[in-house]
DNA sequence: TTGTTAGAATACTATATAGTTATATAAAAT
DNA sequence: ATTTTATATAACTATATAGTATTCTAACAA
């Protein structure tokens, strides 16, 4: 009997990934991000939602609505305003995770440039 | 002076935004997920890959590249042949979480409908 | 009722990108 | 040197989607 190798090298069935790949789309638009972003605070209507972030009335409508069908968002409507918050506070974590990250390569990457800098007195 | 919401209505520029946007995007599409998903049991070469998960060879080199760029996976040339494997496990911890946090959803629906469906016997 | 306002829906355009075919490169084998 | 094999790159097509202009709906106000 042959020594094979015991790891799996099926990968799982696509199916199975596509919901976690259409979540990080979600997030994976700027406005998105901005529109989660302002609505950190608390919740707030859609209109004031447009003036923080500058999209226009349609294009907002449209990801608020991504949004709340990802279950990201909830939606309230109030007469005849309707104020969106966010339902699943956990993007915030993703979303730290990411950044903190990127924050570290960056602090990296300047630490490497300051100590292998050409004009850096070179250390004896 | 008008007694005004402290909050800070304006969202953060877009810029800031948009490497998190980006690397968000890397995760969002199912070829990627399977790839390092069958990198989680450590590196594998590009045929190996593209056995584990019948993608084509120019389009996985491609998905490749892109996860290489974003720093998530660092690639090994041996001879002829070259090896990828993850760099950044942290992806393993984003994935996760969005995992579980869909897996309590399913399990959220399923016991309200038990709940409420019609032929269940209701609870006096 | 009529008008006004907030938000959603529709239709359209422009761009980005996943996948594919074909070609290029470079290491190893002959 | 030539061939073979593994990977990368380039060119192309097809699809998805962000943004926009426009229309629709429904709540409230006059």
């Amino acid at each position: 009997m042959p020594k094979t190798d015991s790891r799996d090298k099926t990968a799982k069935p696509p199916e199975y990934l596509a919901p976690v790949a259409d979540y990080f789309k979600v997030l994976s638009e700027i406005s998105r991000l901005q529109i989660l972003s302002c609505l950190r605070e608390g919740a707030m209507n859609v209109s004031e939602i447009g003036e923080a972030t500058g999209l226009g009335q349609a294009n907002l409508s449209k990801h608020l609505k991504m949004l709340t069908e990802a279950e990201i968002l909830s939606r309230k409507p109030q007469g005849v305003a309707v104020y969106y918050e966010i339902q699943d506070p956990m993007i915030f974590e993703l979303c730290e995770l990411v950044c903190d990250r990127l924050y570290q390569r960056m602090q990296q990457k300047a630490e490497k440039f300051k100590r292998l800098s050409a004009f850096s007195p070179s250390k004896k």
